[in-house]
DNA sequence: TACTGATTCGAACGTTCGTTAGAATCAGTA
DNA sequence: TACTGATTCTAACGAACGTTCGAATCAGTA
């Protein structure tokens, strides 16, 4: 709270004024962020159809939104399981949600396309993949949202399609 | 250290006759684990020379430490940059000779079929999505680590494999 | 027995943290 | 002008933290 008060300007005992505790806090940051990354995610997944397109366009936002706010998602990412009882389950509720989209376009292209596989594991291992990015992603070496969004949905959807092969 | 205290039965100050300090005492258990799995990963590479099934070999030695000390996998995933300069420095140099043995096998896979693909995004998502696991694996629910190595391996090495196809 | 070094401990130290009481200041209204 | 509610601040409180001091205990040796 005391670096907050610094960087923000507002005495320490100001930041009470208007967040009832820091807990308060870090939900209302959470409960915002996550909000709005489900949002973006359903204005951009309307209108497309298509299973594969739209697992693309999953990826891409998940990233851009990663990737414009990476000392945020940091935090978010560390202080995951942190909030108590009334708070965390709120918090809970909108990332079961973002999940249960997921499962969603995985399950429709596993119809679409007569594929065979665990959905839990594939749609884990895809947020592993993208939510790890924040240990790593250099602004100065790796590229953008757009470009690793590409590799990854590469990796990702020939992985989990091409089943029977070899 | 209080917790530590009271989980190990010995006094707080007691701690401190054996370690010199919190920061000497998280350094330490992260060389001996690290260390550990980099040597358990050279003895059961050793004999193997199919790039492919070393890469299965990797994935499986990673999730079977992950998944048998989870408590302390999820520490030093959270804990992964605290230390300051000298411990941080010799920590991060076996985290790299690690990043570099996957690389190697990468590589060797690259070479071996011709394939052409970012090595650093490859290497990083497959981290990802087994350092990732901490977060949701549930053992009353959720496979072994044998299973889901096995799984994981289909969608990273399809993914990565399988070029030029669509 | 007396002595020594290794081990263990209770009790505190100084610092940082989340939080709050209460006073000061400001903007708008009568 | 006097008053009111909203805003902001200084200064502290009590708890938790990493660490240390100095005394107690133990095992082995002479």
């Amino acid at each position: 709270m005391r670096d907050l008060s610094r960087a923000s300007g507002m005495s320490l005992a100001g930041l009470y004024y208007y967040f009832q505790s820091k807990e308060r806090l870090l939900f209302l940051i959470q409960k915002h962020t996550f909000t709005t990354i489900v949002q973006r995610l359903r204005e951009r997944l309307a209108g497309v159809t298509d299973p594969e397109q739209q697992i693309r366009i999953f990826i891409l936002n998940h990233l851009e939104y990663f990737l414009a706010n990476p000392a945020s998602m940091k935090v978010l990412s560390h202080e995951a399981d942190v909030l108590k009882n009334g708070f965390g389950s709120e918090i809970a509720a909108i990332k079961r949600q973002y999940y249960r989209i997921c499962v969603g376009l995985l399950d429709d292209l596993k119809r679409e396309q007569g594929l065979e596989f665990s959905t839990r594991i594939a749609v884990l291992s895809l947020f592993g993949m993208m939510n790890w990015i924040y240990t790593w992603h250099n602004p100065r070496v790796d590229a953008d949202a757009g470009q690793i969004a590409q590799e990854m949905g590469d990796i990702f959807l020939r992985g989990v399609m091409n089943r029977g092969r070899r």
